[in-house]
DNA sequence: GGATAATTTGCAACTAAGTTGCACTAGAGT
DNA sequence: ACTCTAGTGCAACTTAGTTGCAAATTATCC
């Protein structure tokens, strides 16, 4: 865990970036939170670690750090898009619309077949996709 | 096209709902285009036909379209959600990321066995599920 | 057709997420 | 320590969506 967050640190200066006391603070936060977060929950966050950051500046830096590879982006289909951790197998989620909680889940070769699929029917080249599921995890049935 | 259109004006009326000028716009708005549309799109759309309705009255006639089943909401990410006729066969979607064209697409007995591995393996139930793929489309490649 | 009651609509004011420009601050290399 | 550039905070703004309430419209009953 804290080796990880070493390794990121190397990474942000590697791209050229300074190291700063919110940088630090946001990557230790994503180190040792799993759970997707929105900019204002990491806002947070960061306070209750006394560090009063600006709302500004932390979407800035979401998106410094999205580009460095570092985090990635998440979407709920709420309000405000969510950042976590980027993993070196991408993944998706278990979404409990009762208590929130966020399950990761690994389904990768699936998604890379069909989008085999799909380029040879629709001639389609995906870049990207989105997938969450959206239900109620084991204790909330 | 226009069968559909009626069809789709019973089911309200069958939910208790009035026939109001701004409801049978939209809905022959969703019949004519294929496209998911957002909100905004929707209120363009309206006052191109010489309806000038409110962004109000619009997303309000949306929540209750969605919840009688008339339409469905999409998210592509993006700043605001879409919304585009319900249809029988569940499917997603092709987005190019150039030209901003939509493709429908069907694979949904894949993500059915997705959900039935869930359930043995989380014990997860999954309800619903968002799946959208970004790129390409053959003519912007 | 006209009165009635309940829905629907429009408006104005508001919330919440996110963005921009600019002046000030503070890292990193010398 | 000095300098230059990147990072930060603030205020003002934009855009999506929401809420309360008064006015207009629809369906129903006579
Ligand atoms: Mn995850
Ligand atoms: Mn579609
Ligand atoms: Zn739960
Ligand atoms: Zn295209």
């Amino acid at each position: 865990m804290d080796r990880l967050n070493q390794k990121l640190i190397e990474k942000l200066k590697k791209s050229g970036e300074r190291i700063t006391p919110i940088r630090r603070a946001l990557i230790e936060n994503f180190c040792n939170h799993p759970k997707p977060q929105t900019p204002q929950e990491l806002l947070t966050n960061l306070e209750k670690k006394g560090l009063m950051a600006n709302k500004t500046t932390v979407y800035r830096q979401l998106e410094i750090l999205v580009q460095i590879g570092i985090i990635q982006e998440i979407n709920f289909s709420d309000r405000s898009k969510r950042y976590e951790l980027s993993s070196k197998d991408h993944h998706h989620h278990l979404v409990c619309q009762n208590c929130k909680k966020v399950e990761d889940i690994n389904l990768d070769n699936d998604l890379d077949r069909q989008e085999k699929k799909i380029w040879k029917k629709n001639h389609f080249k995906v870049l990207q996709h989105s997938l969450e599921f959206f239900g109620l995890c084991n204790r909330c049935q």
